[in-house]
DNA sequence: TTGTATGCGTTATCAG
DNA sequence: CTGATAACGCATACAA
């Protein structure tokens, strides 16, 4: 129904091929006499032709389009990282489409499948998957790919932050704080960065309480309930190993008179504001989004120079209810 | 490189046209020997075929995908909204793609071109666009499409909050708390939301100071910024068009003794533990995106029952703040 | 400078 | 039950 190189062809005494050529512009349309290429883009226009970027992507093995898969893109840090992402690409004549695993592994293996076949240039992706071998079941081995957040051993591109030290920095905070005890509120344990964040507190603190469940606001919020059931006393600290994680608590703990210190990974909104001491292990958003386009673009462009994985240096932030608690104390 | 239909048929003897009946699967695949069927699909999973959706899309003009285009999916009011029609489209069979705009009009018409030629089977579209017209000079008329969020006269399939009734709590809720005299910190005229809550919020209030820019953080902290300059008692209320605005406003101000009351629509996240009075209307994103998902499936199924544009209710919340403030002044 | 012919990987039509 | 064969819309090698 819409028009085709075939109906301009027609319309303008051509052949297709002409008329290919001088739509695709550049080097290849100087070659045809200008009176046709007016005649030609004339009657386009006035067509209205748009390519039909399905029969050239078959044709040409191209589509100028990255896919970015995240794991849940109602957090906000996935927004955040996405909107950088897509301007980044955007600079270099790439489309992006977000699309989103909801933490479904399920629903990841679908999407990782589909994306390829759709003739997607490249990806970049948050895996729930955790080998790359399992990947590879999903995505050719040859796809650009960039593993953003969760390093996959044996995948060199990919960006992600120095988990040692961004737990690290949050351990020594707390333990400045003079901490002991803490409770634990993490993601998946079959998610790398939520059990290796938890692994390293594990090791600096007496991990008093514990509770894990889907990253999500929701999960905070119970593990608090949770928390509350078990014993009276709540322990110096509560860790949770991301935002969302810190959110859920943050929301239901807020009421008690004299709250544990909330410490978590990522960044909680208006944290100056809250009346609750809360430390933040932030992440280098801007950095991590801009090396995750550095790191595709050279696969796309063919040349692979050796590619190696970027660690992003991360920083922890105090709110003023912490800044004051510290100072009383001192 | 990846094996092909005819990959499958050589390796089986067979043609191309039976394999692709029993990779088929259904009805069509039962009209091949159970023999065959079984060689096929065997050497099918052996090869590791995976359908070309792009020959596949340009054969069927069908690909089970939705686009969701999105002003700005760093603002988490996106995030969630999409999440959501996400899980109601693929539960329908649907994949879906989220795209983002910027809120820049040019990126949004690259989108809006560029979708529908890649094959897309509709959209949901969270338009920057203003006219009906503006809008077709880029898609077709026949797609199947539905309005979010900003309705646009002439397109009936269009899901929206009630922005009288939502503007109306939020300034039913000042006068409630004597507010008299507001400022204005608003997005983009050229979006009908933010000039229509403008334009409500300035019919029942004496608006004192103003503010315009993009929706988002930024803006909402550089318009304190500006206020602060021009007179030193602030109004009874600030009053935003969206949350990011708010967002900004409040992280600036809440350092002042005796804030004013912070307006805004849609939600701030903690605002209960705020230390200054925040009122929200609040937008059932929930139902915003069951309506949008609704909408959008008859129009792809083919039947086009008479589309109503679909209008939800919104309700104000305030904070403990608010509450406490509202108590003591009674 | 332009046209012809071929193929990208599928699905669908038409025979047999 | 199965196999040729023709599109789908585009890009390109090869001719002219």
């Amino acid at each position: 129904m819409p028009p085709t190189l075939v109906d301009i062809a027609k319309r303008t005494n051509t052949s297709v091929s002409t008329v290919s050529r001088v739509l695709a512009g550049g080097a290849v349309a100087q070659r045809i006499s200008a009176e046709t290429r007016a005649r030609v883009t004339a009657a386009a226009k006035a067509m209205g032709y748009r390519p039909n970027l399905l029969a050239r992507g078959l044709r040409t093995r191209k589509s100028n389009t990255i896919a970015l898969l995240v794991t849940d893109f109602a957090n906000p840090w996935y927004g955040q990282i996405a909107s950088l992402v897509e301007e980044g690409l955007h600079r270099h004549g790439y489309s992006m489409m977000l699309c989103n695993s909801g933490e479904d592994p399920v629903r990841e293996a679908e999407y990782l499948q589909m994306l390829p076949q759709k003739g997607i240039d490249g990806m970049i992706l948050v895996p729930l998957v955790r080998t790359r071998r399992a990947l590879h079941e999903f995505i050719p081995p040859d796809l650009p790919l960039v593993i953003l957040d969760r390093p996959i051993s044996g995948i060199s591109a990919s960006v992600s932050s120095d988990e040692e030290q961004l737990a690290g920095i949050l351990c020594d905070t707390l333990l400045r704080a003079s901490v002991r005890e803490v409770a634990l509120v993490t993601g998946p344990s079959t998610i790398v960065t939520h059990r290796r964040r938890g692994e390293i507190v594990s090791r600096g603190f007496h991990v008093v309480a514990r509770h894990e469940g889907p990253a999500r606001i929701e999960t905070g919020r119970q593990a608090f309930i949770k928390f509350g059931e078990g014993r009276h006393a709540l322990p110096d600290a509560i860790v949770c190993t991301n935002n969302f994680l810190g959110q859920g608590v943050i929301e239901t703990i807020a009421q008690i008179e004299r709250p544990p210190i909330i410490a978590c990974f990522d960044e909680i909104p208006m944290m100056h504001l809250l009346p609750l001491p809360i430390v933040c292990s932030i992440q280098d958003i801007p950095m991590l989004a801009d090396a995750a386009v550095n790191l595709l673009l050279p696969q796309l462009t063919g040349e692979s120079p050796r590619l190696q994985p970027v660690i992003v240096p991360a920083r922890a932030v105090t709110n003023r209810a912490f800044q004051t608690r510290q100072s009383i104390r001192a």
